[in-house]
DNA sequence: CTGTTAGCGCTTTCAA
DNA sequence: TTGAAAGCGCTAACAG
């Protein structure tokens, strides 16, 4: 147990002044029932004494941490820090902190870490369910406690008191095939993620749907669902997938940055001029389609907006009427397409 | 404020059991000192109840929150999440969660993210100075209140009684340019960060004591401070200077993987070839050096096991007996060059 | 405008 | 082995 020298609270401020605690309460409040020369008096008092006040203390007495427990998949994906921190953003300007916690892509961290919310350290939580949250009875289960949650990106199901903030996976991949099969390619090859996950599982609709209206045959040879959750494995999956392939592709669709920029380079040590030979689009558009060379053209999702919308969203919630019942809100933020040099 | 439904306490167990809290609290606390027959029923009640602890209350009465602060100058540096990365690991296996900030590199937020720490939320703190960190009472002061802190990354100053995490910049940049040098290298370029940031003068002083133990010249017109915060303008920066530069650079050290990346962006624009007529060298190894084409080498921080020291220094602090004043320790973590396809 | 007092939910002596 | 009761530091209802 670490040395802590003794704080100072109310009560020696108090006594100091001759005062009660409850009126050093008051005026540390600014609450304008106290006289203006008290309040200065224990301004100056508590400054000069050091005061600092004991936010446990206060949360415990006000039954509000200011906190806002958030719940990733993961740490080393661009797109969750970058929700992360339009969380942040709009989260401190409102006076809330953020507690990040990432369940590492398990359902059962993803419970663990929700439970251990629920020990009353934060006023409300943001969640991304991971690929294996089946089930929602856990995040149900908070919501009936009268704990209020915001959800975003990868929701499989509505959960009936939560609010959602999405893209449209299904419309934005759409786009982008459409865009290629507008160019003029043919032989276009998808790229996606685990099968489990819902966005992964939309972009593939999108990609098909678009193949579909416009009549592209699609190769099943040319389609790549990537089973890997970590960053080492996603690249030798995707080397293999185009040392495999009989049919040259002309354009890649690719359902995250990483997967574009992986391919790009898979395709550039294969020979392939890009985007001569081959386009190539990647999904997210977190910063590094624009250093790769040539430029990678993306999806760009808003996960800075997505982040400050889910903190609005909780906030709004903390502050409404108790309708927990019927509750339920679903954004869905605009994506587009950024076109650069790989297409 | 939000609706909350009442929560089962301990006091709600013990009424139906018809015992008293205290008994309560140390059946649920594994206390040998209770009667085994008496805890199992104590544990089945709860679990029936569903009693979930209060946190805040006993974080209040115990004066422990298990949380760790950690302040960061930005979130959009993957060195920095990787390092929170590891923090979050180590703290979590030691039932510690972690708070986060921000002080977007500025020494005023840095300021206040401290003290809204200091107000009883944290059991420590985790610090990365910002450049702008010139003083160091804020944190001292920190100190002084027995609040434990551990320093890593960019520190300008020895602060006494707060751990240091790092690693040897002048070392690691020193032995990259030695290597460049070694392979015959004569117009190194150098490509720093802000000037006021400790990390990057070192390195810079390791660019220069390998090219004077070498004697090769140093052209003031191959060295670059970039002052940009942003991504955005950082590539500007880089573009500007090698457009501006007369003498053609046969290798190109940088000080970060973001500088590396964007530098070879833009010598690949201008018609150089990489690696045979100019070899290039970022620092960090935060994988995108990997996927670049060609790959880059670099000198690899390594930045997850510097979130770990520093959370297992941090708790070590909490155990240890109150040898505030004099306590000290400083950790320097090991780099090696990975080398890839850029040199 | 200010003081008294009763909590907030849990831990921890001190007694029994 | 258990209970009573005094805090932890602050808030807020109530009284004056």
């Amino acid at each position: 147990m670490p040395f802590k020298k003794r704080r100072v609270k109310l009560e020696d401020i108090a006594r100091k002044l001759n005062i009660s605690i409850a009126t050093v309460s008051r005026a540390l409040d600014e609450n304008p029932r106290v006289k203006v020369s008290t309040r200065i008096k224990v301004f100056e008092t508590a400054q000069a004494m050091g005061y600092m006040p004991n936010q446990i203390a206060k949360s415990l007495s006000s039954g509000k941490t200011n906190i806002i427990g958030v719940i990733i998949p993961r740490y080393d994906e661009p797109f969750f820090i970058e929700v992360c921190r339009g969380i942040d953003r709009y989260a401190r300007n409102h006076n809330y902190k953020i507690l990040i916690s990432s369940s590492r892509n398990s359902f059962e961290f993803e419970r663990e870490n929700l439970i251990s919310f629920e020990r009353g350290i934060v006023d409300g939580i943001i969640l991304s369910p991971t690929h294996e949250t089946e089930t929602f009875t856990h995040i149900k289960s908070i919501i009936n406690k009268g704990i209020p949650v915001v959800l975003f990106d990868n929701i499989k199901e509505e959960v009936a008191g939560a609010d959602h903030v999405l893209i449209d996976d299904d419309k934005a991949s759409f786009s982008a095939v459409e865009f290629l099969i507008k160019k003029g390619k043919k032989q276009i090859a998808f790229i996606g993620g685990i099968k489990e996950k819902r966005v992964f599982q939309d972009r593939f609709k999108g990609y098909l749907d678009a193949m579909k209206k416009y009549n592209v045959t699609i190769h099943e040879e040319l389609i790549l669902h990537c089973n890997s959750l970590d960053r080492e494995y996603e690249d030798s999956e995707i080397q293999d997938f185009f040392k495999g392939i009989t049919i040259k592709p002309d354009a890649v669709f690719t359902c995250t940055d990483n997967y574009g920029l992986l391919t790009m380079k898979t395709l550039l040590k294969m020979g392939y001029k890009i985007p001569e030979e081959v386009a190539v689009i990647g999904f997210g558009d977190l910063g590094l389609g624009e250093v790769f060379v040539p430029s990678m053209t993306c999806v760009a999702q808003p996960s800075f907006e997505m982040g400050q919308k889910t903190a609005e969203l909780l906030i709004d919630q903390f502050n409404e009427p108790n309708d927990i019942d019927h509750h339920k809100k679903v954004i869905k933020l605009k994506t587009k397409l950024v076109l650069r040099d790989s297409t």
